[in-house]
DNA sequence: CAGTGGTCTAGACCACGCT
DNA sequence: GCGTGGTCTAGACCACTGA
């Protein structure tokens, strides 16, 4: 398997506030997302990400330790390090946002904002986040896609309290690194609900598909370690296109 | 929260071959699941801990990675580093059949059986449970009640050679019962997909509602202990009245 | 403001897998 | 031997938090 080459010197400084080992991230996740290095074949070594993003070894490190962690390459001591295999199906129970679960998935997640605001909680948001009636939320409503298809909109809700500045933050990528990057808040855990939902007019606009068809619905609330929720998301994926896998055991823990 | 103390100046020194950052997570970590320090403690700052184990930022961080890897601390951006709370029930998922779990919602479950045929396994029932087109697989079709309502189609398939008198037992209960009870399978895991399918005119029917209806598919793949697949099974859920929850927990390895 | 973790540099030497 | 990733140093400056 040939070595890639990167073909433009791509320049990675100062860029308003973002780190360099995350721009680096960002180009090397695009260029195995967009399937310009696919699977197998091994990337840069890291000496020569250094010369070509002229920054310093340990940021090109901490770089690839966030995409091996996202499970797109993988490294083998004394020979380089590689694309990984996409991961076909998600089976673990690990919590994952969506951009992050498509890209364990193998396909190149985007998104674009329908609307940002901030708004009273109505009654059921308010039961879901823990947060008094009419009390600020910050509703984040995108449109979703892979590989430049819409497969679902989601809309969630965060306490304002929990994270004031969001509005001026970039929500288009992973809000998820967001809370846990920006907002240092250490995501733990949520509880998924899947049902079957019927799309209205306009959501099946966006979607592309007949108005009136079935959505695969995915409600969920996610908190932190000290048990605070701090996102309630409701989620209406095309339900032709969409699905989720769980795994499951039968051990109930210690007989 | 007072700052806990280290008591002991920890050697950390090429002790054969162990890296230094390796040694410096051993201590700490020794230190948490002791309980010598408890959840909500702040432990030694960076600079703390580089003084006392006599090793660099970079060094002490790379440990501290791997700790907050391991969700056993949290770091706090211009506070310091805590002990995170231990993480209650990382049980994955129960795997329950569809008597078990309505019994566990509270609510009576009942069945009546639509077909029971020892019948050659499909190409793709075949591939489901690693069995050869044709070989012979029991085939178990059951209209599932709950409180007398009719809430969903089931269509289950089991390897004819892992029971073979099953087509001469009593099928109207928990098929899981049967298996573990009777013939002595040790059911471990499953793997669970969620979809969003339609129902066509018979099984509206038999569900009682209006044909074309969305249903919640579930497709489940049980296996035993050893890893052999004793059963795939397709259930058409009535769209209107079923929901499944999850509980997803985060474990984030890098950031 | 001082103190914390977050990012980054420019080196160095080591352990490993190949040829 | 040579090139790779693995470990490590001794600094530096920044961003954030709290008093």
């Amino acid at each position: 398997m040939t070595k890639m080459e990167m073909q433009t010197r791509d320049k990675v400084k100062k860029r308003q506030g973002i780190s360099l080992y995350y721009q680096v991230a960002e180009v090397l996740r695009e260029k195995i997302l967009s399937g310009h290095w696919r699977p197998g074949d091994q990337i840069p070594t890291e000496d020569e990400l250094c010369e070509l993003f002229q920054v310093s070894r340990t940021t090109v490190r901490y770089a690839l330790s966030t995409l091996v962690s996202e499970g797109l390459i993988y490294r083998k001591q004394g020979q380089g390090t590689y694309v990984a295999e996409p991961t076909l199906e998600q089976v673990s129970p690990q919590l994952l946002g969506f951009t992050e679960e498509m890209t364990q998935r193998g396909v190149r997640p985007d998104s674009r904002i329908l609307a940002v605001e901030k708004v009273p909680a109505s009654e059921k948001v308010a039961e879901k986040l823990h947060v008094q009636v009419g009390e600020f939320v910050i509703l984040i409503k995108r449109l979703r896609l892979t590989d430049d298809e819409p497969i679902g909109i989601q809309t969630a809700y965060v306490p304002f309290a929990v994270c004031p500045s969001l509005l001026n933050d970039d929500l288009s990528g992973s809000l998820y690194a967001l809370l846990e990057r920006k907002y240092q808040l250490h995501l733990d855990n949520a509880k998924d609900t899947y049902y079957v939902g019927m799309l209205r007019d306009e959501e099946a606009r966006l979607l592309e598909v007949p108005s009136g068809s079935a959505a695969f619905v995915v409600e969920r609330i996610t908190v932190t370690s000290d048990g605070t929720p701090v996102e309630y998301v409701r989620s209406f994926m095309r339900g032709d296109r969409y699905k989720v896998s769980h795994q499951l055991s039968r051990n109930k823990s210690f007989g």
